[in-house]
DNA sequence: ATGGCCCCGGATCGGGGA
């Protein structure tokens, strides 16, 4: 199974450059982030035509996201226990939610398509949202996999961290950014410490997933890596390659990220974990 | 090659992105 995670930027400004990479690259499960539109706005057609369904969580021009998937799409969740809110308080106190989560099982592989807030500034409460936002996605994927504990699990999306230094083209740049601090950084590695690993980065171990549109950042390869897939132990037990798709920056009309590519074995599960000498180390 | 922001709504700008 060929699954894969992509900010989009706009899905009804993309769609056709997304279904013609979803059918030549052999994809059978995409995660979207920012499809920025509604349900009565997604061009279900070209994705039906190209044989993938889709299911998405989107409530207004901003983030949104969803999956397109050619295998069946089971406990479609569109958001996590105690997510956080942002905005203008409502009437009931609470604050508006925002579509930033979506989860499916696909073939028993349970699978999340997050689109983590921004944080905009360091400071901002955009970035204290953010903070507690992860920090709740953490805990409440802590109590899944304890309650899973066999179950492959990843979590794709845009993290909207850059995890090392490396991350990013020039860290002297980002001194007082948002998506390297240090806060941001410990919120990223509680996955790990969870249980989750990136599983892309042992198998590729440089190179960015976002380029801004501005200042030729892309001609300059002026980029950041912050898009990720962390997988649990019998997730990263099945992976069998990984890429990322910087093609997909070229050409007319890009998103400013590209696609991140995992292929799983699902036969592996089945096997001993002994002779593994096949597959990636991803865990220590 | 990969080229000097792009997306949205509903307007002719402002918000958001990172």
């Amino acid at each position: 199974m060929r699954v894969a995670t992509w900010n989009v930027n706009s899905i009804r400004a993309r769609v056709g450059r997304v279904v013609d990479w979803l059918v030549r690259e052999d994809v059978d499960v995409l995660a979207m982030q920012e499809i920025k539109c509604k349900e009565s706005q997604f061009p279900f057609e070209a994705f039906q035509e190209a044989g993938y369904d889709v299911v998405l969580h989107g409530l207004n021009q901003w983030n949104g996201v969803a999956f397109a998937s050619r295998l069946p799409m089971e406990d479609v969740a569109n958001t996590f226990t105690g997510m956080p809110g942002f905005g203008k308080e409502l009437a009931d106190g609470s604050l508006p939610q925002e579509a930033r989560a979506l989860g499916v099982t696909v073939d028993g592989v349970r699978l999340w398509s997050l689109y983590v807030p921004n944080g905009r500034a360091l400071g901002d409460p955009h970035y204290e949202y953010k903070l507690t936002w992860l920090r709740e996605l953490a805990t409440q994927t802590a109590a899944w996999m304890s309650a899973h504990p066999t179950q492959p699990l990843a979590l794709m999306g845009d993290w909207n961290i850059a995890p090392l230094d490396s991350d990013v083209w020039d860290i002297g740049v980002f001194a007082e950014s948002t998506h390297v601090s240090v806060p941001e950084r410990a919120a990223f590695a509680e996955f790990e410490r969870i249980g989750l690993a990136d599983v892309v980065r042992p198998l590729v171990p440089t190179g960015y997933t976002y380029w801004d549109y501005k200042q030729l950042r892309f001609p300059r390869n002026e980029g950041m890596r912050i898009d990720f897939v962390m997988g649990s132990q019998p997730f990263a037990d099945l992976v069998t390659d990984a890429r990322i798709d910087r093609n997909e920056r070229k050409g007319d009309a890009p998103s400013d990220h590209v696609p991140v590519v995992v292929d799983l074995d699902l036969d592996l599960s089945a096997e001993l974990a002994t002779d593994d000498d096949d597959r990636p180390m991803i865990f220590g």
